[in-house]
DNA sequence: AGGTCGACCTGGCAGC
DNA sequence: TGCTGCCAGGTCGACC
C-alpha cells in the first residue's frame, strides 16, 4: 500500500501535470468508491472546476478545486492515481498489472488529458469536500475524514512533540508509529524499516522507550521517509507513480519482506512475526527487547 | 478510552 | 492443470 513516500511522489508528479486544468467530465464504473453523498452529487460539484493545488496530508491526497472545494482521494492498499495524455483504448493496460477494468474513476480535463483512479482491490475511496485543502488538512475530522496526527516531515514534528506522544502510549511502538491519529503517513513497510534503523524492538511498549531511543527514532523516522521519497517510493507489486513507473526504494529495504535473510548490520537472520494482525520484520539481535 | 476482530476486495502464489 | 488456502502496502465499525 502506498504510504507517505509513495503518496508524496504521486502528489509531486500531479502538481506538475494537472494544476490549472479544467474538469470537463468524470466517470465512475464502481460507485462504491465514492464516499457519502455519492456519485451524482460529486460529479455535479466538480464539473467545470479548475485544479488549483495538489497536496498531501498523511496518506491522503487533497486536490484543490476552484470554488473552495477539495477532491479527497485515499489509495488504501492497491489504489493508484495515474495521469494520462489523451484517450484510453478499450483494452489498453494502464500499466503492468493494472488493466482497464481496474480503472474505477476517471477525470477528463479540457485538453483531453485524464486522471485515472485504478484499484484492483477496490479499497480506495474518493470524496468531494466543500472546503479548501488547507482547512481540510488541518482538521480532517470536521469534514468526516479520519483524525490525523503529526505530519512527520513538517516543522511541527519536533522531538519534544514526538516524545510527548510516545511517552503516553501503552501499546507497542510499532503500533504507535502506524496509528494515523498519532503520526500521519507511516504504514507497515516504513514502520519496520524505521525501527530497524533506530535499533528498537517493534514489540517494546512506547512508554518504555528511553529518551535516547526516542531521539534516535525521531531521527531515523525522518531520514527513512526522506530517503524513500528520493527513491520515489517502494514498489512491492502494485504501487506505481503518476506516470505508471515503479519506485526504487525496494532495493533499500533492510528488513521488510526479508525474513530468513542475513541482517545487513550483524549477519544474524531477519525474523518475521505477527503483530496486531500484520507481519512485522526485525532483527532480534540489533533490535533487542 | 482502548483493545481486538472481522469486513471490505482481488490476485498471486505455494502446496497438494 | 486445477483446486484450496493463505497472504498482501489500510481503515472502519462492532463488540467487549
Amino acid at each position: 500500500m502506498p504510504e507517505l513516500p509513495e503518496v508524496e511522489t504521486i502528489v509531486r508528479d500531479l502538481r506538475k501535470r494537472i494544476i490549472s486544468k479544467k474538469i470537463k467530465a468524470s466517470s465512475c464504473g464502481y460507485p462504491r468508491i465514492i464516499r457519502d453523498a455519492g456519485l451524482a452529487d460529486l460529479q455535479r460539484k466538480i464539473h467545470s472546476c479548475v485544479v488549483t493545488s495538489v497536496k498531501r496530508r498523511g496518506k491522503n491526497i487533497l486536490i484543490g478545486l476552484s470554488g473552495k472545494k477539495t477532491l479527497w482521494v485515499h489509495l488504501r492498499m492497491t489504489g493508484n492515481l495515474l495521469f494520462k495524455n489523451g484517450h484510453l483504448a478499450p483494452n489498453e493496460r494502464v500499466m503492468s498489472l493494472v488493466e482497464r477494468k481496474h480503472v474505477h474513476f476517471e477525470l477528463c480535463f479540457d485538453d483531453n488529458s485524464r486522471l485515472l483512479f485504478a484499484d484492483p482491490r477496490k479499497f480506495g475511496r474518493v470524496a468531494v469536500v466543500d472546503e479548501e485543502p488547507d482547512k481540510v488538512a488541518k482538521n480532517p475530522e470536521r469534514f468526516l475524514l479520519a483524525k490525523l496526527g503529526l505530519e512527520p516531515l513538517s516543522r511541527m514534528f519536533s522531538l519534544r512533540r514526538f516524545a510527548m506522544q510516545i511517552q503516553k502510549r501503552n501499546k507497542a511502538i510499532k503500533e504507535v508509529l502506524m496509528d494515523q491519529s498519532i503520526i500521519a503517513g507511516i504504514g507497515n513497510i516504513y514502520a519496520s524499516e524505521i525501527l530497524f534503523a533506530a535499533s528498537i524492538n517493534p514489540f517494546k511498549k512506547a512508554r518504555d522507550l528511553t529518551s535516547e531511543e526516542i531521539s534516535r527514532l525521531h531521527c531515523s523516522l525522518r531520514a527513512i521517509l526522506k530517503k524513500a521519497i528520493r527513491y520515489r517510493g517502494t514498489s512491492i507489486s502494485d504501487y506505481r507513480d503518476a506516470s505508471g513507473e515503479k519506485g526504487a526504494f525496494a532495493t533499500q529495504l533492510q528488513v521488510y519482506k526479508r525474513a530468513g535473510e542475513k541482517c545487513s548490520r550483524c549477519g544474524n537472520i531477519i525474523h518475521k512475526s505477527r503483530q496486531a494482525q500484520r507481519s512485522t520484520f526485525y532483527c532480534k539481535y540489533c533490535q533487542k527487547a
